[in-house]
DNA sequence: CGCAGTTTTGAGACTGATCAATGCCTGTGG
DNA sequence: CCACAGGCATTGATCAGTCTCAAAACTGCG
């Protein structure tokens, strides 16, 4: 587990905000030099995690913001007893720990799905954005707003649908984002869970997880042979999971 | 069912932020002058709604914010085939509508639960705010923030919280909130929502929801013959909900 | 008084959980 | 190059929590 402090990174250099690997995708907004400018000075430094390592501790009193640069992360909640309910899963682009910013401390915890570089923020600073550049802080509450849905769509798949649909609606949903990304060839895509951590996504055991995809491989829907992805039906899958195949909106990103 | 144009109230005169009821309200933050003197131009008119009122509908595109003033509303999805997940209930001083002013259309509904007096903003006018009031800004980002953390909680309880536990804990966090507001009376507070209603938040169905209140009240921890909730033992209870009694952080509103 | 919506109860059915193995792949060290 | 360990995936059998269906009792209201 490697967990390079914020500020340091050891032999890579750091990403400037003006060659962000991110700036030319077109999933994104395009900014201004200006804005650019002050994204840079707003970046403390990057994190850069193994896979498995926990970014951040529910209860902790994080001091950061951060944006994926590459890699995967989810944010998740446990019980006393160890169940766990994963909320959400973190792409490239996204955004997390504003709620350390807003509160003082964080309610859920964060781990590295995949080996992860992070850009950091520190949360003092984000005052100062507010201050001095509204349209960031409209950003940011766009992106806040953006987590918002997907947490009604989660909570509408984990409360509301069955087994077959929940399996079929986060896959469908992981994919159209890895989409917009413009990381997938065709219908396959690299998808990074486990079938523990899917089932802990979606409310289900991962024993009937399990058995709930390969109902949907037999049903010649889907082809997962983790981490490859290949969605061999999207229409077929969207009707099992009875959900739209809506297109993804541009959006911004610090 | 009455549903008010916003703008003009037929009978009732409309408040003035100055005098909003919810001002001396411990649970929120203090307004400077200039604030309430922004926000009573950001104000565009009051919505006065019937119990049962559909404030807006998915994929509306509303045109509005809106502040509780007083009663209750709640957020829901549906599923083609009607099933209904309710997202979260809405109470005095809570905020909604955020995402049509970001993405331009709702992914959910909205409905009142109770007769509600709404206090509407127009959507053009929130770029103004982020310009010119960046404190307010940075508060309706602090409201989003406080939703996802209300979401969080939400898709622990659905997705991983025996029945038991999750009619304990959502009924507790309510407690919790009226508590807030000033408006509980000991342990004793009026819920609005029908059993229906809170099995649709809950993820279960109405008969088993109320097999589940059956089993709490008979082991003491609530009385519950609606609206009136008597919380009879407020740590058996939390216990019950594997859930912390943390107190709630006094709040800013719009 | 009667209606409509809500709560309550019982019985049986079923989805998904739990338990317990087994198989499979990959990386590691001998 | 093989043996082994550890993590994941897979499978079968049994169990139980929750759902569905159906009907009755209750409550507030016109």
């Amino acid at each position: 587990m490697t967990l390079t402090p914020p500020g340091r990174s050891p032999n890579t250099e750091q990403i400037k905000c003006k060659h962000c690997p991110l700036r030319g995708n077109e999933a994104f907004r395009a900014f201004t030099e200006k804005e650019l400018d002050f994204v840079q000075t707003f970046k403390s430094g990057e994190l850069v995690a193994d896979a498995g390592t926990t970014i951040f501790l529910e209860g902790n009193n994080s001091a950061h913001l951060y944006t994926i640069l590459s890699g995967w992360v989810f944010r998740y909640k446990l019980l006393d007893d160890g169940r766990r309910q994963i909320l959400n899963f973190g792409l490239p682009g996204d955004f997390f720990g504003l709620q350390s910013s807003m509160f003082g401390e964080m309610d859920h915890s964060v781990e590295a799905l995949t080996d992860v570089v992070l850009c950091v923020f520190p949360r003092e600073k984000v005052w100062h954005l507010y201050e001095h550049y509204p349209d960031l802080g409209f950003d940011l509450t766009w992106l806040a707003a953006r987590e918002q849905f997907m947490l009604d769509e989660n909570l509408l798949t984990v409360g509301r649908r069955t087994a077959i649909e929940r399996v079929a609606s986060v896959l469908l949903n992981v994919f159209l984002r890895i989409q917009q990304l413009g990381m997938a060839r065709g219908r396959r895509v690299d998808v990074p869970f486990t079938q523990q951590q899917l089932a802990d996504a979606l409310g289900l055991s991962h024993v009937h997880t399990n058995k709930t995809i390969k109902k949907l491989t037999s049903e010649n829907l889907i082809d997962w042979h983790p981490p490859k992805l290949h969605i061999k039906d999207l229409e077929g899958l969207a009707r099992v999971a009875n959900a739209e195949l809506a297109s993804l909106p541009v959006r911004p990103f610090i």
